[in-house]
DNA sequence: GGCCACACGTGAACC
DNA sequence: TGGTTCACGTGTGGC
């Protein structure tokens, strides 16, 4: 029964070579090579002796097909793939997914010349320039997230003043398990800035850039 | 035949659990369900009725649970996931990842351009001072509730700072459904004050007294 | 020969 | 109604 041959897998002998959906290319046997192998048929009394392909075989075979081209696209976007595995191919994606936010994070604290000390010591007069640091997503920097310390944050939310918007920025603080150390606002005309000295107990990994474009969600106005 | 019932795909009911390695805990059904589907037993002439596992049947049940517990923390990492299947689920990380790169990239150019620039960069300057405290507001009314008008109300709370109390005091905000129209709050070494704008949505009955003494609770200090 | 990762075909559930 | 996605059990090749 010659089913497909394996794509010979690196592991000790590491070929790395530039896989690109080069899957489809093998799925282009077509009809041909089939009929063959008549044992035990027994679901159906046809005269043929093929197997009565099952509806939606080759169905399957490309979506199969596709699911594997898009394992192999996430190995050649991610840098160090430690097994030739397709569950280790996915955890090491995981990890630098995590690592990446972690990194545009700390390049945006770092961009933003966050005065981190002046905010900390609560009490001192605070100035501060919210700046856009890079129109990178499609929030206009409205909600800024600048690593403190440890587990602290400074959180900058400049918005303008809708019914119930603060309510749902309490309720996602909540929700992600936030303690609120200190919290200054000024209101205008419509305005509203507030910025919160912020605290995360646990795993926070990659929560906080969710936590960050959660809130960038809240504030940003509605497209009219 | 029972398979393995479905994990009820998102699609238009989004129901948006929380789903961590969940599919570790249903592989736990071990050898139970077995032994029945007893038709065209070809293999080996063996007296039992049961389908004789081919050896590895819980070793692939339990690749397939990984693999697909890596999947769902794929699914968990990546912010904005276009369908809830397994390919989109690829090539959405896919793009994710690419554009964390690019973001990256961005970022440490513009950070190693000019360090200076930042200033100048667009955004609304704002600039707020805590007050200098006038050390004589010892009431041990911390606090205040005075009606506006139909459902609002001004809320004053005084309290000295402690770790995770204003998260207590947000929480009980949301949970008698109360919508911040504004806040303002001044902190000094210890020392916090909040001027809420609250505004009660449905019956408030009486239960603005029961917030105000739940806050009560909350910020007051704790008996020696 | 056991273990592991994989591809395969198939029934079934969901649009 | 098909089309599509999924889980399942199995065969097989490479350590």
């Amino acid at each position: 029964m010659p089913r497909r041959p394996r794509a010979s897998r690196g592991g000790s002998g590491g070929e790395e070579v530039k896989m690109e959906d080069f899957v489809e290319s093998m799925l282009n046997l077509g009809g041909g090579g089939e009929g063959e192998e008549s044992e035990e048929g027994e679901q159906l009394p046809a005269a043929d002796a093929t197997q009565y392909k099952s509806k939606n075989l080759d169905a399957e075979r490309r979506r199969r097909g596709r699911l594997n081209t898009n394992i192999l696209k996430l190995r050649a976007v991610v840098p160090n793939i430690t097994k030739m595995s397709k569950e280790s191919t996915l955890a090491d994606a995981i990890g630098h997914i995590k690592k990446l936010q972690n990194q545009v994070l700390e390049l945006q604290s770092q961009l933003a010349d966050s005065p981190g000390e002046a905010w900390e010591k609560q009490g001192s007069a605070s100035c501060s320039e919210s700046l856009a640091p890079t129109d990178n997503i499609h929030y206009q920097g409205q909600v800024e997230l600048i690593p403190l310390g440890s587990c602290k944050y400074n959180l900058k939310i400049f918005w303008t003043k809708r019914a119930g918007l603060f309510t749902k920025v309490l309720e996602a603080l909540c929700n992600y398990n936030v303690q609120v150390l200190s919290l200054n606002t000024i209101t205008y005309y419509g305005y509203a800035e507030s910025f919160f000295c912020i605290e995360v107990k646990g795993e926070q990994d990659v929560v906080m850039v969710e936590l960050r474009d959660l809130l960038s969600s809240i504030v940003e106005v509605p497209s009219i």
